[in-house]
DNA sequence: TATTGTTATACTCTATAACTATA
DNA sequence: TATAGTTATAGAGTATAACAATA
């Protein structure tokens, strides 16, 4: 394979990707929750407890923006903030039990979704679909 | 291939897709400009002038959304508005040469970016994500 | 009466600037 | 003085409800 193909790979990928995480998106168990607050709830759910200034380092925001977020998911009761008791300017942000359901049902609808994409496909395909995925996490850092 | 397999390939593609959207999003040549506004251009780079009914479902928003969208790209000098002749409803709405431009520069730094990542694969692994592109982009319908 | 575009209003995400409490 | 979190304020995207102009 020579290297002038790179540029029409390069294009098909990116309005593959783009065509592939916008369908994902659309699938979530609770419709009125924003992307921004999933994105925080699956950082907690994967990770662990995070200062504010984590999250907002994670997600690329400011700390004022990421306040907001949390405050959202606060009153809508899937994080807790309780004062960390080794530095108290900090504040230890965790996801609560209902927060977990919602992430958890939220994966499972997307992955549904590509699962019904996968079971119409042969096996080289879903083979080149899985090794394409193994390359993009190995080479994709966040 | 087995089927108890399809949950993990699905998991993995959902990731892979997701982290991959998001890198791509990152490079854009005007910085100030939003997703929303981008995605627009696009559209109308691509495939010519369109009313605002006909802009709001192509995105999934509604028509005061889009209002406020194609208001923004107006002041910017990205878009133009002219009275159909024919119904006289309907407004044209079509993409300058400014808008053009950007809607060139930034696909350029996304391919480059893309570019980067596939020159360091070797021609098995550039042949696996050409392929899953091109099953992604027949099997996933926007 | 139905359709097209728009305005009014409200909520969320985003940012910068400024403030409080703590280290 | 520096850091962690928060509040104030403003711009942009989203929505629903209501409206004017036209078909």
């Amino acid at each position: 394979m020579s290297d002038e193909s790179i540029p029409t790979e390069a294009s098909d990928l990116r309005a593959a990707a783009m065509r592939l995480a916008r369908r994902i998106r659309q699938q979530r168990s609770v419709t009125t929750m924003t992307d921004a607050q999933f994105a925080v709830l699956v950082n907690l759910h994967l990770h662990g407890p995070h200062t504010l200034t984590a999250l907002a380092e994670r997600d690329g925001v400011t700390a004022p923006s990421m306040n907001r977020t949390v405050n959202c998911l606060e009153e809508l009761g899937f994080v807790t903030r309780v004062a960390a008791t080794d530095d108290r300017r900090k504040v230890r942000i965790a996801i609560t039990d209902a927060g977990s359901v919602v992430v958890r049902e939220t994966s499972e609808r997307r992955d549904n979704w590509l699962a019904q994409i996968l079971g119409r496909l042969d096996d080289a395909e879903r083979r080149t679909l899985h090794s394409a995925a193994e390359i993009i996490l190995r080479e994709v850092h966040r």
